[in-house]
DNA sequence: TTATATACAGACACTCATGGATGTAAACCG
DNA sequence: CGGTTTACATCCATGAGTGTCTGTATATAA
C-alpha cells in the first residue's frame, strides 16, 4: 500500500480538508477523529500517522490558514501617513477576501466555537488582542495628530472600530449571509471613520489601497 | 434521604446553576452530566431524577433565563411614535442589564457556543432572526415616514444596527468586559441613528426610556 | 535483488460517559 | 402508625472514542 511521498501529502490536505468541514459542522468539540478519517476517505491509522492528536489536526489547520483579523493586522501593518485611512483599508480589503474564501470562513466558525479549555482557543485570543491593540494604537496617533474628533478619546473609537469589524463577520456568518459583507462593510467603516474624524464624508481619496468603484 | 419538596426544588436549582457554569466555562459539548453533578454537590441519580438527560437541561436553563436579543424584542415591541427612538431605548436598556447580570452573559455565551448539530442552538437562531426581523421592520417603518437619511435603505440600516448589537456583545464578552458595555453602547448606537436619521446629533429629547444622564 | 523505511489498514485494550436498574431513607397520607 | 411515594445514591451494562500496536504492501536505497 506504500503510497509515494506525493500521494501522502494528499492524503494529509484530504484530512485536513475533511477536517476543516467536519469541524466547520459539528464543531471542534464534538468531531471524532474517526468521523474526520472516514469523511477523508481512510482510516484512523493514517490520521495517527500524519497527526498526533486532534489537537496537533487543529493546530496544522490553524497554520494553514489566515484568519482575516491577522490579514487586518499584516496589511495595516504598513502605515501611510494617514493610519485611520490604512486601517480602514486594511479592513475593507479582508471583509473582500473573506466575504469569497469558503475555507476562511470555516476556520474563522472553527475557531470561533472552540471551547474555552481547548489549547488551540488561545491563538484566537492572542490575534484578537492584537487585533484590539493594533487598532488602539492607529487611535491613539490619530489623536496624537488630531485627526480624530474631540468628542472620542482614542480607546472610544478604538472600541468602535473593533465592535464593528467584529460584529460585522459574526452576524454576517450567523444570519447566513443574508447581506452583501463587504459592501454593507465599507459603507459602514466608511462612515464611522468620518464620524471619528468629525468630518461628514469620507476622508481624502488617495492612497494606494483597492479602488472602491 | 427523602427531602421536602423546598429542599428538592433547591438540589434542582443547585443544578441548574452548576450547569450554567460548567457549560460557560468548558462549552456544552464538552461538559459532562457528573462533572455537573457534582459542582452542584449532587450524584447522577438526582440529575436523572430532575432531568431527563443534558438537553433537557439546556432547555431547562434557557426556559429560566432571557436573553438580551429577547428582551429587545419584548421591550421594543411598545413602539411609540418614534420607531427608531424605541429600537434605541430598548437596546440600550437591555445593554444595561446584560452588563450587570452575569447570569445572563453566561446564558449568552452558552447559547453562542452551542455546536451547529445541537437541537438547542435552534432556539438561539430563532430569537437572532426575530431580532433581525424587528429592527428591518422598525426600519422600514422609519423609511416610510421619512424619517430616514435618503443615503439608506430600509435593508442598509438594519443591518447597520444588528451588526452594531451583535458586534458590542460579543466583542465585549471576548475582550474579557475591558470596556464599559451601556455606556459605549450607548454613545454608539446613539451615533448610529443620528446618521441614519441624517441629523448631526441626537434624537428629540422626549420620551418615556431611562435617562441618559 | 535484498533490506529497510514508509504509509497506511486493522485489531486491541482502555477509559469515560451515558442511561437504566436497583436500593433506601425520609416525607407524606390515610 | 403502616403503606406509599418521593428524592435521591449507588451500581451495572453498554457504547463510543481514543491511542497504541501490529501487520503489510510498496517505494526506495544499497
Amino acid at each position: 500500500m506504500r503510497r509515494t511521498k506525493e500521494e501522502s501529502e494528499l492524503t494529509r490536505t484530504a484530512i485536513l480538508d475533511a477536517a476543516e468541514r467536519i469541524f466547520c459542522e459539528q464543531g471542534y468539540a464534538v468531531a471524532t477523529i474517526d468521523g474526520v478519517s472516514r469523511a477523508a476517505g481512510v482510516t484512523r491509522g493514517a490520521f495517527y500517522w500524519h497527526f498526533k492528536d486532534k489537537a496537533d489536526l487543529l493546530g496544522a489547520l490553524y497554520a494553514r490558514s489566515l484568519l482575516p483579523q491577522e490579514q487586518i493586522l499584516t496589511t495595516a501593518a504598513e502605515m501611510c501617513s494617514d493610519p485611520l485611512r490604512s486601517l480602514l483599508d486594511a479592513g475593507v480589503a479582508s471583509l473582500r477576501e473573506f466575504e469569497v474564501d469558503e475555507g476562511k470562513q470555516r476556520m474563522f466558525r472553527i475557531m470561533s466555537d472552540l471551547t474555552i479549555g481547548c489549547e488551540g482557543r488561545a491563538n484566537l485570543a492572542r490575534i484578537d488582542a492584537e487585533l484590539d491593540a493594533l487598532i488602539l494604537r492607529v487611535m491613539t496617533r490619530a489623536e496624537d495628530e488630531g485627526m480624530l474628533h474631540d468628542d472620542f478619546s482614542a480607546a472610544d473609537a478604538a472600541v468602535f472600530v473593533s465592535v464593528t469589524i467584529g460584529g460585522l463577520l459574526h452576524q454576517w456568518l450567523r444570519s447566513g449571509k443574508t447581506f452583501p459583507l463587504a459592501a454593507r462593510g465599507e459603507t459602514l467603516l466608511r462612515r464611522h471613520v468620518a464620524m471619528l474624524r468629525g468630518t461628514d464624508r469620507d476622508p481624502p481619496r488617495a492612497g494606494p489601497a483597492t479602488e472602491p468603484a
